[in-house]
DNA sequence: AATATTTGACCGTGA
DNA sequence: CTCACGGTCAAATAT
């Protein structure tokens, strides 16, 4: 938590100009370095974290996404290492509001519902790719 | 003010 | 019955 409140800050408040650092990136791990501009495969929906935590079992933390809609009980998980780019994505459930609109943006699906994608995707694997080969 | 995001704690299930 | 792990919610905080 970087920016993340701070308690007793304000104690000295003797000012200083000087703030902390203030760092936006979307994703933990890895300060910056700015290399490797990580960036979370975005779907074409918004999610909303309700959780993260670290599973021991393949020594990874895990966060957990659902949509922002409540009638979508569509939810996501995205797991990597502490330490490697890759990302695993693991999608559960399906949007009932359909619209993806791969625009990146925000927009809410919402807006054009035509229902289209109304597949029983219950699990679906992601890949980083990326320097783990990982296979379970 | 509302929304998004974070961390901690609690709960449920399985062994 | 107890312990552990995984998952979700809640509160607090930040923007």
């Amino acid at each position: 938590m970087a920016s993340t409140s701070q308690p007793a800050m304000a104690t000295a408040g003797s000012g200083h100009g000087d703030e902390q650092v203030q760092r936006q990136a979307t994703w933990p791990e890895e300060a910056d370095g700015g290399s490797q501009p990580l960036v979370m495969p975005e779907d074409g929906y918004q999610w909303k974290k309700y959780g993260q935590k670290f599973i021991k079992n393949i020594q990874k933390i895990r966060s957990y996404f659902r949509c922002r809609d409540r009638r979508c009980g569509a939810k996501k998980k995205v797991e990597w290492q502490p330490g490697d780019p890759s990302l695993r994505v693991v999608y559960d459930g399906a949007h009932q509001h359909g619209s993806p609109s791969s625009s990146s943006s925000h927009g809410g699906g919402g807006g054009q519902d035509g229902d289209g994608n109304r597949y029983e995707l219950s699990a679906q694997y992601f890949g980083g790719g990326a320097p783990t080969p990982q296979a379970r």
